[in-house]
DNA sequence: GGATTTACTTAGAATGATTCTCATTCCTAG
DNA sequence: CTAGGAATGAGAATCATTCTAAGTAAATCC
């Protein structure tokens, strides 16, 4: 398990790294994202911030998140013109979107493909990332958190 | 080469088959898209769309191209959150988002590869759609128009 | 250690894309 | 031919996000 504090050391790290600072408001942006991984938005990021940090204001949310895209801790996703949803980054992986439900779910990618999928583009095109969206409904079977 | 007359029978029909009637606008607008194939947004639409119907209203080029949408002879395409793009349906295909130019290309998918994408998924998910976006730069090699 | 620059936060205004409202016009079926 | 549902047009409204200005805090320089 994490400790709050090892996350903390870490964005701290991650933040100077890319010359940002860490401050109270970022930690507890941070620590909202990896509490729940349920690709929140930014209102909803502001929400749940709120109760640990009555003052935060919305736009310090949407630095917040923006200062964490920046130094590659978070990741954002977009379904059609909805408002942008934030994952505290791991792995390589795509997004399910479940047209039922609006849940969004993380599918790990199997080790090679991004690199087969961009094996299909034509000469003279160098892609620096893929995204992969999967739209559909999403049956639970056994157990099937998405953390 | 296509005729605008058939292009129009096609639409016409497409349309009625989703419930839709076959109007003027929607006509223009249709045409439209397929003169240029460079993923115009809804404004553009309406630039190049006015000369032809100068009473046209941005309203009704939104409404019309959630028409053709609606039908499957458009496709949607988003990148972040910039505005929405339009491209007439052809085969299943990827987006490359030129991140220096802006511009977006379409990508030919080989047989198979979406199923082999949605091979990926675990049990329980089960995908309609899959969308493929890729982001970098194009390097223009020979002649590489995308019409 | 204090001054100064620089980054960060805040609240609210501003923006941009899209949708909504509603009056009007156009088809289409009965 | 006429009633009723669709489609259009103009402008207002909405929603997510960004910008602005003013105030704070933290890091650097002397």
């Amino acid at each position: 398990m994490i400790s709050n504090t090892d996350s903390s050391e870490a964005l701290a790290q991650r933040l100077s790294d890319s010359g940002l600072r860490s401050t109270p408001q970022r930690e507890v942006i941070y620590n909202v994202l990896l509490k729940r991984r349920d690709h929140p938005t930014a209102e909803e990021v502001f929400a749940r911030a709120k109760p640990e940090m009555p003052m935060i204001s919305l736009a310090t949310v949407y630095n917040c998140l923006e200062a964490l895209v920046q130094c590659d801790l978070v990741r954002t996703v977009n379904f059609e013109r909805g408002p942008t949803r934030y994952c505290p980054n791991l792995h390589p992986h795509a997004h399910f979107h479940d047209t039922k439900t609006g849940a969004t779910h993380d599918v790990e990618l199997p080790e090679g493909l991004i690199d087969q999928v961009k094996s299909i583009l034509p000469p003279g095109f160098e892609a620096s990332s893929v995204e992969i969206i999967f739209r559909g409904q999403a049956h639970a079977t056994s157990t099937n958190p998405t953390p």
